[in-house]
DNA sequence: ATAGGGGTGAGATGGGTTCTCATTTAGGAG
DNA sequence: CTCCTAAATGAGAACCCATCTCACCCCTAT
């Protein structure tokens, strides 16, 4: 829904690199590109095994450097999905995450009833918010029904 | 609230083991006392250097394994905090986490409204929760009205 | 006392991430 | 267009947190 075309993004993050004296390189787009074009919530580990089958060869620090980069901007978002180590996935419209524990599947859901709570308890305690995650851990319907095959999202 | 004393948690840890023919050891009895008594959200490492201030040594594997141990038994609840590591508190009454990104407090929040509205999404998704976290990240009101020293208070 | 299995410590191992530093390169000044 | 400089990159070491392996220890029941 509100998420950002690549067009609009790469003039999100070259108007922040911009501002800051920092360069637009090759690189930099590359891995923005590589992440919005993933459907799913991929680790750093996987954007630089998707661009090493590319044409461009990127190294890991780039990649972690630009994605901690990436989520400065505001353009990514970052969240561990239970695991013990981070996923990227774009800024669109904030949403959760169910994450089922049996088959690793991970649903997002929207709730503005959910958001209208945490803006109202951020309020009652004075605390200004940058981000918040909101995730839950369980089984999902189709675990619980039996259907126990594997069909990670991700 | 409902802190258990470290009596009735020995108590809860030595029918969990009974039960299963687990043994009580002195490591795993210090490490939950040393738990118990920590303010704040202390990581297995916090655990371990206190530990080794005391009289009894406890390696670092046994540290984790008991841990693990004590967030099965239901003792203790392991959450993030926004960071790369774990940190373990005593599981009372459940709450989320406000978590200041300049000086690192933690604020503990519970709503009541939040968890009825968690169950909701579970059930309109057809989703069995096992735990579920919300944490938080921004500025507490400390920090946002200029008084900028740090005071972790974890 | 003895066997058997749970528990521990030491250290290796592993995954994810960050750091260091030499080299390359973007991008503004001339 | 060329130069210059600071920013960015790549390679690999280093780091941190966590787990695993395995020899040894020690309960507990027989």
């Amino acid at each position: 829904m509100v998420v950002p075309t690549y067009e609009e993004a790469e003039r999100k993050l070259r108007k922040y690199l911009a501002l800051r004296g920092l360069r637009c390189t090759v690189e930099r787009l590359a891995i923005l590109k590589e992440v919005l074009e993933h459907k799913g919530h991929p680790s750093a580990e996987e954007i630089a095994l998707q661009l090493s089958s590319g044409p461009l060869y990127v190294s890991r620090a780039t990649v972690y450097r630009t994605l901690d980069l990436l989520v400065e901007t505001g353009l990514l978002t970052c969240s561990t999905l239970g695991e013990s180590h981070r996923h990227y996935e774009v800024h669109a419209d904030h949403h959760d995450h169910l994450i089922c524990r049996s088959c690793g599947r991970v649903i997002e859901i929207r709730s503005p009833e959910m958001e209208k709570l945490q803006d109202r308890i951020c309020k009652e305690n004075d605390f200004e918010t940058v981000s918040h995650s909101l995730e839950i851990i369980g089984y999902c319907s189709r675990c619980r029904n039996g259907d126990q095959r594997e069909n990670k999202g991700d």
